[in-house]
DNA sequence: ATAACAATCCAACGATTGTTGGAATGATTA
DNA sequence: TAATCATTCCAACAATCGTTGGATTGTTAT
């Protein structure tokens, strides 16, 4: 018989809830989603997140604590990573259980994405096939060092900062397919508005790169 | 642009850590995994989990706002369920993560598991092909109402308390692979113990059937 | 009815967490 | 060398969480 079975227990669970803890505050979470586009300084973090460079260090600290980030100094700037495409796999996986069980969840969703999203095929693999024949042009909208770091095959990266400058670039017979850092980012949705006040056709991915990841084996 | 960005963004980022905040408590993890074997009274989850009935019940209240169990009525007692297998598979994602990343978990997980488990495949395919064969016989020491819920294919049920007295049912010159509820609990290697005090070839899997589901697509 | 049982609700305690301000570190630039 | 910048460390507060005891609900058995 094992000895002291529920300490043993209790010692196990207590290491798995280390991890469940991180994805337990909202403020992490996003942190999480921001390094799953690529690795970021702390100021990087923070202003994308919103919070102040203090809390994010606190936060990410908690990361790192638990073996989910690590750090390389580059220069004056600290550089945060996720140890592992498995990290950004789990993100993945508990915001699409949280989409699909909390009904709150989905209606402040749909609140948000109110365009109408049907003249771009939603399953992926048509989608692709349509980006390698060039009949829709894919647009990543993040900053251009996320889009260097990864992004989807055929996609073409224009900054939401300086689309409004660019859009000569951008055909207008094709629909324009945006997407930016996943469901919770809403710079695609500003673009598709945008690109349509504009003339152009165009529609949102609800998915960013993390997404399209965790599905390939 | 999408108005009161930050504001909308927080909200979705909270929404998705209610999820992660169930699976930030150790006692929370232990109800999850119990109920990934099938539905149970709070009762059996309360004592399965060594804890009081009151804060098995609280635990359990966390559980349903987060609409990840849902609860029926059964005369004097209240079943418990998970609402979709989908709660499994993250309990899987999550406790899988802990062991890759947390050095403590690894060695805690080694320091039980000290019998060599080297006399049966550890890749699934062969060891089902085994099992079909009746090279080897595969054995679910959960309590019945877990194995009838579900078990693994080819499985046969002799619950832990009474394996001493039915020994006599197991073959001694084909090994024997038993499994309990997945890597945290400890019943299939006590199993395991017994079988080989007694005389007979037995290896224990680190998997239950949540494990085992989780890669079924 | 009344008693016994399973489970929840409510209130309250101490422990833990998120957040902020101020001081300290460690690398670069002048 | 001093000054500056990016980041962390430390201390402290309020807010939240885990846990427990006591009262309450709803169900079955007598």
């Amino acid at each position: 018989m094992v000895k002291d079975a529920r300490k043993i227990k209790n010692l196990l669970y207590e290491q798995v809830a280390r991890i469940g803890k991180v994805f337990s505050s909202p403020k992490r979470l996003e942190l999480i989603e921001l390094l799953c586009q690529g690795e970021m300084t702390v100021e990087t973090l923070a202003r994308e997140a919103s919070i102040s460079m203090k809390l994010a260090s606190a936060h990410l600290r908690e990361l790192r604590g638990a073996h989910l980030v690590e750090t390389e100094r580059r220069g004056k700037n600290i550089l945060y990573r996720l140890v592992d495409k498995e990290v950004a796999d789990l993100w993945v996986h508990v915001h699409t259980l949280a989409e699909n069980r909390l009904i709150e969840l989905q209606t402040e969703l749909q609140k948000i994405a109110t365009q109408p999203n049907d003249l771009v095929p939603s399953d992926r693999e048509t989608l692709m096939k349509m980006a390698r024949r060039g009949e829709v042009v894919v647009l990543d909208v993040r900053p251009t060092e996320e889009y260097l770091a990864t992004h989807l095959p055929f996609a073409r990266s224009i900054p939401i900062d300086e689309l409004r400058q660019r859009l000569a670039e951008l055909p207008k017979d094709r629909p324009i397919v945006a997407y930016c850092r996943g469901p919770y980012c809403l710079m695609a949705i500003d673009a598709v508005e945008l690109l349509r006040k504009e003339g152009f056709k165009s529609a949102h991915l609800r998915d960013g790169v993390a997404e399209w990841k965790v599905t390939e084996v």
